[in-house]
DNA sequence: CCGTCCGATTGAAATGATTCAAACAGCGAC
DNA sequence: GTCGCTGTTTGAATCATTTCAATCGGACGG
């Protein structure tokens, strides 16, 4: 029952604990067959070195921390994966924290993290500026931005240009004919949205439409389905019906799309629909949603990789600011669905 | 630059390290006066405590392993999100591991979480019995099984009663009037399958009709939404259409669904379809999906705390085997959907 | 044969919070 | 004035590993 430590490896094998620890550590400059004799006495007592002895004296433990909003959503969700799988074959390991948006949270896990001595913190950070995370870079644990660019140049950061996805989806409403684009949005005060918008008049403006005949806008209080559905009875009802809708992800989408089939509108004959992030459901959707895609799981995987080239190589490591593009996906609600 | 330790804390509020540390952790032993003073200190020094070294003291940490096949797995997702609230009220940190149904993968997982000196391991084995899993008790770790219910009384365990699962599916669709039911499955390997289909079976049998006419079963290699295509172009092609389709998870539903739906088969009159787990997308599939769903957030939440209950009350914690019952959610894919 | 050098091994210091027995201060009772 | 009690505070031992200077043993050159 007893923990088996270094000490009783060494006594087994007939060497010093130093010995052991070498064999651990530094395998190379121990002699062949004391390392044999080792490793031999390290499996007969089933031995596992206590880290936490190790991260006491190193000052940092291989451990990362990965905080995002919710893990739930299946942005964050691809995103750990690839934070993740990065983090295994380089033997650290994560440890997850969900923010829920609130400042207090995240704060709160920062610490945490700091408690843990922890490598590095991948975050996407509720507010741009968090004193926590200053002091967490002050005490030198790297921090790299995950869903958002670094604002100077001393910190790594990983990003999808949402601009260029706004484009990307109002450029293909627009080359398909249509001159008025109905973009479905939740507050501006939340980046990604002011963002793809920005893009929206990105692409009126190349087209030569003037924003103001050429977007509508119609904000919602939140980012889910059943906002999606609400819209979608707003625009219904509303005099003037949209012909191409734009929404800020794919449960706005699909939430609008419902609604608009229901009501016996045609899609895509009568109108258009283009959705964001291409969730699983996109696909399986009543009619296959239009969607713009971001390299989430790509996302992830860049930014443990950045984290650990800057842990293991901190002298020769240059901060980067990743900035990943969006790809347009065409499914049905944008061009007309394979005959039955 | 320089770590701030309780050391300088202690300098800074002229007491001692002991006091200090009192503070930190039963702040009610020390005097209202200093305890102000020394808090003061911690603040002004931007103090945070290093848990290696009351690890390394205690012998375990604060800290849960949570080992699952992937998290981008909604139902492994949202099992994560549960025992990650919990944890975090209680004050722990969840190291989250995706074992890929790899064996390999899982025991490395396991032992590294025995060197992180985890408090306790919220684990969906991949197979039964692990080496590494018993020897893990063995050293005092406590486990919990999450979606396998656990053999002996040894040890705490929380899943779903998938039979019960595969018998409310079963038994929707013969109340429904049908007398013969095509299960779409994975391979019998898979315990949740094997479950389902006994459900399935025993439903069959409570209504008296016999397994040979009643069950017509479709294996195919992946749970997967190709892999629900596949099986539905044949079920398509058979020569005796199917009327009641069973499938083992939403993702072969949604598959089937959509060929079934390409191929001009209305749905639910001339077929009907249950899936299981309730997935996001299971209800803005192109016709909502009956289907089975799991309490999967409350299954992380009840595997969390039994593990806190654990690790905090060893001498009075009974181990306790939970299996929560899954429940049908009714949707259009068996029943006529509301008139457009 | 002695000195030197090199690779292998050792032993002990260092890491930082916790905890517990012991010291201490203050106060009331006798 | 002393004893004892209570409520605070202290200081040192402890946890397991890492690391580095020191040591050891052997080989090789002079």
């Amino acid at each position: 029952m007893r923990r088996v430590g270094i000490k009783d490896v060494a006594r087994l094998a007939g060497v010093s604990v130093g010995t052991v620890s070498h064999v651990l550590n530094r395998p190379e400059v121990v002699a062949a067959t004391t390392r044999q004799r080792v490793e031999q006495a390290i499996g007969e007592l089933g031995f596992v070195r206590n880290s936490a002895a190790g991260t006491l004296r190193a000052g940092r433990s291989k451990v990362l921390g990965l905080v995002v909003m919710d893990v739930t959503n299946p942005f964050y969700t691809d995103i750990a994966r690839g934070a993740e799988d990065v983090a295994q074959v380089n033997g650290y390991v994560v440890i997850l924290g969900n923010s829920d948006e609130s400042d207090d949270k995240e704060s709160n896990y920062l610490r945490v993290l700091q408690e843990q001595q922890v490598a590095g913190v991948l975050i996407t950070p509720v507010h741009d500026d968090s004193t926590r995370l200053r002091q967490l870079r002050d005490v030198g644990t790297s921090v790299v931005l995950v869903d958002r660019p670094a604002q100077g140049v001393d910190q790594c950061s990983v990003a999808v240009d949402n601009v260029a996805g706004g484009r990307l989806a109002a450029e293909h409403l627009l080359g398909l004919g249509h001159d008025e684009i109905t973009f479905v949005t939740g507050p501006a005060a939340i980046r990604q949205c002011a963002d793809r918008r920005a893009g929206v008049k990105a692409a009126l403006r190349a087209a030569g439409i003037p924003a103001a005949t050429g977007l509508r806008e119609f904000v919602v209080p939140a980012m889910n389905t059943a906002s999606g559905r609400a819209a979608g009875e707003k625009l219904v009802q509303g005099k003037r019906r949209p012909r191409a809708i734009f929404c800020a992800n794919d449960l706005l989408a699909v939430g609008v799309l419902h609604v608009l089939l229901r009501a016996g509108v045609r899609v895509p004959e009568d109108v258009m629909i283009v959705g964001y992030d291409d969730i699983t459901s996109a696909e399986s959707a009543a009619i296959p949603l239009t969607t713009v895609r971001q390299p989430t799981y790509q996302m992830g995987h860049m930014a443990a990789e950045l984290m650990i080239a800057e842990c293991e190589q901190p002298q020769h490591h240059a901060h980067q600011q990743i900035l990943f593009q969006p790809t347009l996906v065409v499914r049905s609600t944008t061009k007309a669905s394979p005959p039955r």
